[in-house]
DNA sequence: GTTATGCATTACCTTTAGGAAAGTGACTAT
DNA sequence: ATAGTCACTTTCCTAAAGGTAATGCATAAC
């Protein structure tokens, strides 16, 4: 192990800790995924297409989302109360995470049913 | 919403799921990343280099990716017992997901310093 | 006035993650 | 004999994640 390489990890290491924080948890991912297919999205999609998650959850996962300035949550003028989320323009930068991800997923989806 | 993308994204959605699964947590991503930076290394260096990490969650980490197939482990013939990690071929397509987490992190980091 | 919709929140509980501290066992050096 | 190294393992504990179920509230339809 050499040791030439400490600072430049330092920062990549922070950086990296920065982003699993941010995106870390079972969900994150899933609805800044879905919200990337659909544009936007109501309380209600975002219930749907995140199979499983309760209301509870996906509640505080939005509200994580919106202050790490990732979506933004707009209340619509409809009756019943709808309330729109969409990615931020920051958001689009989870773009390659999210490829890069589902990429590995599959390979390992595949590499496991060689077998 | 419209509803035309729902096949692709059953799958889409299963192997990002896989993915966190595999590598989700506080520190899988840090060790890969220190062991793709120094190439093979001891339990000792891993754990200097994942700073703050416990022995004992460093030996279930590293056992949880050896059983994923991302990491071989070798134990040395020295005095005292030395055990080698390195990554597998396998676990090279995990270098995407790092450097876009890397880079979406620094993005953030100087997105946060500018307020 | 009872029921339904949409977006939550609250209370409660279980599970999991993860940390601190000490110990183990095989070996070596002094 | 004592102390140290390395790679764990064990025990004990706390905090966080996450689930279920019920409730709140504004509105509207029947």
């Amino acid at each position: 192990m050499e040791n030439n390489k400490n600072n430049v990890n330092k920062e990549t290491v922070l950086a990296l800790k920065d982003a699993i924080e941010l995106l870390g948890g079972k969900w994150k991912f899933c609805i800044l995924h879905n919200l990337q297919n659909y544009g936007t999205m109501r309380f209600k999609d975002l219930k749907e297409t995140s199979q499983g998650i309760s209301p509870k959850v996906l509640s505080k996962e939005l509200q994580e989302l919106e202050e790490n300035q990732l979506i933004t949550r707009t209340v619509n003028n409809t009756k019943p109360v709808t309330v729109s989320y969409k990615l931020t323009k920051h958001a689009t930068e989870s773009q390659p995470v999210l490829k890069a991800l589902i990429d590995f997923g599959l390979k390992h989806r595949k590499k496991i049913k060689e077998k």
